[in-house]
DNA sequence: CGCCGCCAAAATGTGCACATTCATGCCAGT
DNA sequence: ACTGGCATGAATGTGCACATTTTGGCGGCG
């Protein structure tokens, strides 16, 4: 397990941290610590499981220990690390039933968004769907995989922040953040994590003012991205074994190895 | 402003502190003060706009600053109170339109849930509906003022907590915490939140299995909440004035008085 | 007489040092 | 040789003291 923590760490070192950056008397508001972390975890930078030790954050960055400890509290809050009484704080490691439980709730939330759409539907609106579509596109003809999944999921806040309610926004918003983690983890490199085309066929649906199939189409959508995980996880379980197994080795056993990962909280 | 804090202050002081419970050396854990303050603010008993100071909170409580600081921030990261840098947390002072704005983002999201509900429905739930269909008619019967309001709350998470995805069940209690913060500052007190008989009408629609009458009947049954609200304002407009000019008397001058309250955050 | 700028008090923000808790490795006992 | 308890060390949690910012009041100046 040390070697486990020490080789995550000091990827992590190199991957996001900048230290040199850091070092600079910079003084790194809390907000850009915040960012910095939240993005790294989001975008799959660190390693799930990866330990947040605070004292490391904060020669990393330059800053006090307090600063990075108020911050990884507020990252805690918002639910974008786990962190656990006097054991500090880890990037999480969602189990599939986490992540098949966030993308049902932004499919069943976002039937009532394309239901309310049904009232803010112009053709400026439409117009701008098909840009992204088109931006869609040629990220996904140029196989830009990390444009695709930006794109991918800016095409569903396109869609609730028509509706002009930055409340709601805000809480989709949250949402399709915490998904991205798990796309990192769960999504084969070689797959776009929405299809354009189902992207397109919701537009056609909703250019038709038929939102009915709109919602249809949304929600199978969303439903072909959990099954695809769902198959994605059962493929690569071989090399899952190996994670299974590691905790046993060094640290107190495992509760149970089918709860692995699921007694976190 | 001197005054109007004071005594604001001196009402907090003795509606929900309790000083001499705080006083006895009980250690008064971090969430139990996350939850007194929380519920302070959500129930109305702190008049909105209220500062909300760390020391005499940390006296209040009998913990140190230090403490009521971390709870005061994560009360702010999850939207319960304001805060604002060098200058404190305040229990919020909703606008009338993010009061709507909250209204409108429950009653998108809930046609969601009902559409995701179609295939939970099973006589059991319709049951537990029907039993806390009762339980609202009997408060209100006696006009028992608090319990309709929880109650009445309770029926849209009933609906929510159907769906089984605790993810999902989370952000619509969130969002229903928030606009119970709103209930006391903009409703009568001699109306209840949710007319029973509304909820009433939204189980039958369940129960004949017509989602779309459901969906329709809780998107009027959250309309009436929110045009009750705009009325409700229009009518003590004249008390509200006052609320409007007080700023500009002591502070700096504020930016615009249309915008008296919109430029908080 | 009114306005501008300064001063002092108070409240918030920050860093430091100490207390507490948890994990790991060692040693003894069986 | 293995299990169990214990000690040590590292990391987190907490309180205290100081720095910074804001606010309300006051005096001088135009």
């Amino acid at each position: 397990m040390n070697v486990h923590i020490l080789a995550a760490t000091r990827r992590r070192d190199c991957v996001r941290a900048r230290p040199q950056r850091a070092s600079k008397a910079d003084p790194q508001t809390d907000a850009a610590i915040h960012d910095a972390i939240a993005r790294a975890v989001m975008d799959g930078s660190l390693r799930a499981g990866t330990k947040l030790a605070e004292h490391r954050l904060a020669a990393i960055f330059g800053v006090s220990r307090e600063r990075i400890r108020k911050v990884l509290h507020r990252l805690g809050a918002e639910r974008r690390i786990d962190i656990i009484p006097n054991r500090g704080a880890r990037v999480p490691q969602p189990t599939v039933d986490e992540v098949r439980q966030i993308y049902e709730a932004h499919r069943v939330l976002e039937a009532g968004v394309l239901l309310a759409l049904a009232d803010a539907l112009d053709d400026a609106f439409l117009a701008r769907l098909d840009a992204h579509l088109a931006e869609e596109h040629a990220a996904a003809a140029r196989g830009d995989r990390s444009a695709s999944v930006k794109l991918s999921g800016g095409f569903h806040l396109l869609l609730v922040d028509a509706i002009g309610n930055p409340e709601l926004s805000r809480i989709l918003r949250d949402l399709l953040s915490r998904s991205s983690v798990m796309v990192s983890v769960y999504e084969p490199a070689n797959q776009s994590i929405c299809a354009v085309d189902e992207h397109g066929a919701i537009v056609e649906a909703l250019r038709a003012r038929d939102v009915g199939r709109a919602i249809d189409l949304s929600g199978h959508h969303f439903l072909h991205v959990e099954q695809r995980l769902r198959l994605d996880y059962a493929a690569d379980a071989a090399t899952d074994l190996e994670a299974v197994f590691r905790p046993r080795l060094a640290g107190k056993p495992a509760r149970a190895t089918a709860s692995k990962r699921g007694d976190r909280r």
